[in-house]
DNA sequence: GGCCTATATGCCTAAGTACGCATATAATCA
DNA sequence: TGATTATATGCGTACTTAGGCATATAGGCC
């Protein structure tokens, strides 16, 4: 109980659970600024939403350098699997499409599969 | 978009997670008398929570005589259906056993498949 | 009609939350 | 060391929400 309402409750906020979304379809660590440019909001607001959901252990969070990268952690629950799977196969949508279509761009100007530029870049 | 969060709103409150799994756990219609008794909270708090689980879609109701039966809506998306099978499957816990329990005992107080008692019974 | 019972809802309060702005932190490089 | 860049966070405000209490609605039955 302690751990499925504050799950739940992190992806009630839809730019969590776009965020979320993006850094399960990503198929790899994504780095804040590009999370950002994806959903093209500002820095501080992707920033705080990732928080929430690092907070309730839905992603996990490593440095290199100055960039942050945010990932599905290791060894999650067969709830949080469960629950992955869910936002990965079944939401669905234009908005959600946008969001991969500008994530997939965004991904392009990765140099040697890392990201190279801050937020703001197209 | 304007309906997976609502979803994950609805459901990110303890008391509509326990309520919504007892509907989809239960086989079949259930009534309010009986979710409050299996749960242990007053008439009026779940009364409260199952108009939003209505509103958002996830349950439906329907009327036999005074009692309301709440249920699982016919044709819901492909999303309501994992999200079910997400709640039946993923969450457990001793919390939830209790309310099973509680539950599975109330309706047995049922007498030709329908509830005959009100609120407050054990 | 009037009464009883199951359910829904309006009101109030306390607690939580997202946003925007500004600023702090942390790491790289000159 | 100082400057620059990517990221995190503190603050204030507007908004939402769960809970408890009381009451309204609705159906069954005399």
């Amino acid at each position: 109980m302690k751990r499925y309402s504050p799950a739940f409750k992190a992806l009630s906020d839809p730019t969590r659970l776009r965020a979320l979304r993006m850094i399960l379809i990503a198929g790899g660590p994504v780095c804040v600024c590009e999370l950002a440019d994806a959903l093209g909001l500002p820095q501080y607001r992707i920033s705080k939403h990732l928080a929430v959901l690092r907070q309730v252990g839905l992603v996990a969070d490593s440095r290199v350098g100055t960039w942050v990268y945010y990932s599905v952690p290791s060894n999650v629950s067969e709830f949080s699997s469960g629950l992955y799977r869910l936002v990965r196969e079944r939401v669905r949508g234009p908005l959600f499409d946008d969001d991969e279509a500008r994530l997939k761009a965004r991904l392009e100007l990765r140099e040697e599969g890392r990201c190279v530029v801050g937020p703001g870049s197209k």
